[in-house]
DNA sequence: TGACGCTCGATTGGATCCATTGTGCGCCAT
DNA sequence: ATGGCGCACAATGGATCCAATCGAGCGTCA
């Protein structure tokens, strides 16, 4: 089945390109913490062979999405607290570094669309929703600098967390989020005054609070899948 | 040509094998930046098929030691003096962190080690070795908090700056050196004493003197190689 | 009846072959 | 002589085929 449907221009191998769609299924919840992926599944279901399939869950391996066991398989990668915690530390010192490079660069316009989100967010009470502008929040912040590898360390430290930001979001609801709200206004205006130190300050205790919350939270973590051995992912 | 010696226990898939060895190589500088890397020659020199040779590749482009252009080639990267002042900023905020986590599990046995090795190091005239010990005892403090993500994220930090440590350890002798011993004395110190604050501090600072040395040898990054197009690799 | 071992099936890993693409050299025209 | 165009070669990307390995289920024996 060569197919190759020349719909558009390959810009870098399959390989690369069904490595970025499984992350955004990965992403989306398709495949929770857990799940079985087989090789031959991804190539079908993205239009490929099974050596770009096998290229792309040896990618996602590196950024952490996914584990792959030697001649046995590929497992979404599951966290356990303390693993979540550890991402959630990480975060708490890269993240305001981060910020501060994009304080003297981002525009009032940029600003105006941040405090757009923020207020848009409040509104929000559909969790995927809020998943996604949150999680528009902050990256947004962080556009402007031009550090690649601080970026995307960030951006595969958001990937981790994901599946287990939404099961919070979800069973968690609305108490810590009037705290969440309150700070991404703070953080808004420490930005509009280009005040680097207390963005800083405020976006570091904004994690740490949510890490704090997390941690009050283990039951998130008790394995959802029973680890399947071999014989499933439907 | 399948020769497949049974030499060892095979315990990961050859790509992973290839991609450590390769890693080992360029790490040691046996391949400076810019150099170009074909796949048959990977694949040749560690006995193996372009299939696994082209796996290696892209995971150690995942960790950024490799560039793969599509369609054209693989390079050994190259980092301009911004980008390694990102990477040390990043040191500067994780390093202390993972410092901090193992101050408690630290034994006195681990931390007359440590102090052997500064002492190694400051009797020690040769690069090679230097670089080693430099490597080794900064790393020996973070092996006993079980943080692998943390600790897997300054790994790749370290591998990173690799040549660059190398070129600046050749260029730029003894002038900063005498600070860096004093340095890692107090870092010992201030292990010694379960002073975690202390350690932050100073493992900051260590960071951060050697980010704004590099900062005044800009010369270490004018492209040694003359970033070759697509015959060479000799 | 339960535990151990063996065989078979399912799935991954690797090698080879073919398609695709980018580069470099040479030729032709100005 | 020089600049632009085109063809040929070399290296990468992908598909298919074969080998190796793990797991599950069955059968046997204690």
């Amino acid at each position: 089945m060569t197919v190759m449907t020349t719909d558009l221009i390959m810009h870098g191998s399959a390989g690369t390109r069904v490595a970025a769609e499984l992350r955004d299924a990965i992403l989306a919840g398709t495949y929770p913490p857990g799940t079985r992926i087989r090789q031959e599944d991804v190539a079908g279901r993205h239009g490929a062979s099974r050596v770009p399939a096998r290229e792309a869950l040896r990618l996602l391996e590196s950024e952490g999405l996914v584990k792959v066991v030697a001649n046995t398989g590929a497992w979404v990668t599951s966290l356990n607290l303390a693993e979540c915690e550890e991402i959630y530390q990480i975060r708490e010192r890269l993240e305001p570094l981060l910020l501060r490079l994009n304080v003297p660069l981002l525009t009032p316009e940029q600003i105006d669309g941040l405090d757009a989100l923020a207020h848009e967010m409040e509104r929000s009470d559909d969790v995927e929703t809020f998943l996604r502008l949150d999680r528009e929040f902050h990256l947004s912040c962080y556009t402007e600098a031009a550090t690649t590898m601080l970026h995307d360390t960030v951006l595969r430290l958001w990937n981790r967390t994901q599946p287990y930001r939404r099961a919070y979001t979800t069973v968690f609801r609305s108490a810590g989020d009037r705290s969440a709200h309150h700070e991404h206004h703070l953080i808004v205006s420490a930005l509009r005054r280009g005040d680097a130190d207390e963005a800083e300050r405020v976006l570091a205790s904004h994690i740490r609070r949510t890490r704090l919350e997390l941690a009050r939270h283990p039951e998130i973590f008790d394995a959802p899948a029973p680890q399947p051995t071999r014989a499933d992912a439907r």
